[in-house]
DNA sequence: GCAAATTAATGATTTATTCAAG
DNA sequence: CTTGAATAAATCATTAATTTGC
């Protein structure tokens, strides 16, 4: 029955809550006093240092900057992009960027409606993909192509063993007792 | 008479019953072949791709997270009202009730990855000591010593007045008018 | 009753976080 | 410190419920 014993602070639930909402409302640089009181409440939740509050407020406030300097990147590139300015040869430097600028909402959908009713041929271009543990998915226009690489046999959240031998689809009698949640 | 045509999935209600079944039953993450043939089977009621079952299980679990989240920051505000917890300095002797709290749905396996109940605690030699813009902190095993060597009033986000008599748990009102989404 | 208008659910996509390997 | 993989969170978009005025 030992403790999964951790190198490091697991944040419950309720203590990421607090942080976050002491962030959201300005603190973002809590004094070593901030850092203590914040501590006191949090190790109520489980078991904190001080120190995994003053790492947490770090990492956040850095990572979120760093988000801002992205945003804020991807924006003046979008500017000069419509606006032409890096028309000729500088265009495929731009393609790390753009990838992810074009993406919020060019959806292949969008961009090649369906409603056409065949008009255009085969989107040719990958727009998104998503990466699954096991699958790739790559969406070509509205079609998906799932690509099953392997399944894990250890991978951890196997533990359940009833799902080791899962029936997928017992479907006794037709009475499964559905209960509302 | 063409069909709707429906640019997205709508599941029969055949296909819910058995998502949901199968869901009950603990089946949260799916892998590729699982996705595969549950969407063998469920194409028997309708149209259906591999990419609905996918989506389909990441919603309902957060979805369901959500739920739970939610119920946990009522009972959690709750608690400190009803308790005034918030006015505790360190207070370890709680441990029962807190693992009723933080593990009543430890949710992400890497919150707790041995589902274990919290993380153990506890190098006892001196780990590191960090400068701080305005403290120093000395981590002896558990405990942490922050001393606070400056205040830096510059500090672009020292303009939130709020932020000098931070209130950590302001727990005003019972009607904080909680806005959905 | 019945649609237009509104709102709630939920399918689909994108973005962020986390862990740990390199 | 950086990066890749997995996945959770946030968001967008469309469908279903429902409300509302006739």
């Amino acid at each position: 029955m030992s403790p999964p014993k951790s190198s490091r602070w697991c944040p419950t639930p309720e203590q990421l809550m607090i942080l976050q909402e002491l962030y959201r409302r300005g603190l973002t640089n809590p004094n070593a006093s901030q850092i203590q009181k914040i501590t006191a409440h949090l190790s109520f939740y489980g078991q904190i240092q001080g120190k995994s509050v003053f790492y947490w407020f770090q990492n956040h406030k850095a990572r979120d900057r760093q988000k801002l300097r992205k945003k804020l990147a991807h924006q003046l590139l979008q500017q000069h992009v419509l606006l032409g300015l890096y028309q000729h040869n500088h265009q495929h430097n731009l393609s790390g960027f753009t990838h992810h600028l074009s993406s919020s909402r060019c959806t292949a959908r969008n961009l090649y409606p369906q409603g056409g009713g065949g008009c255009e041929e085969a989107p040719a271009v990958v727009m998104n993909h998503h990466r699954s543990k096991d699958c790739v998915m790559r969406m070509y226009g509205d079609d998906v192509t799932m690509m099953i690489m392997d399944v894990d046999p250890n991978f951890p959240c196997c533990r359940n063993k009833r799902l080791e031998t899962l029936e997928l689809f017992p479907l006794r009698s037709p009475a499964v007792k559905d209960q509302e949640r």
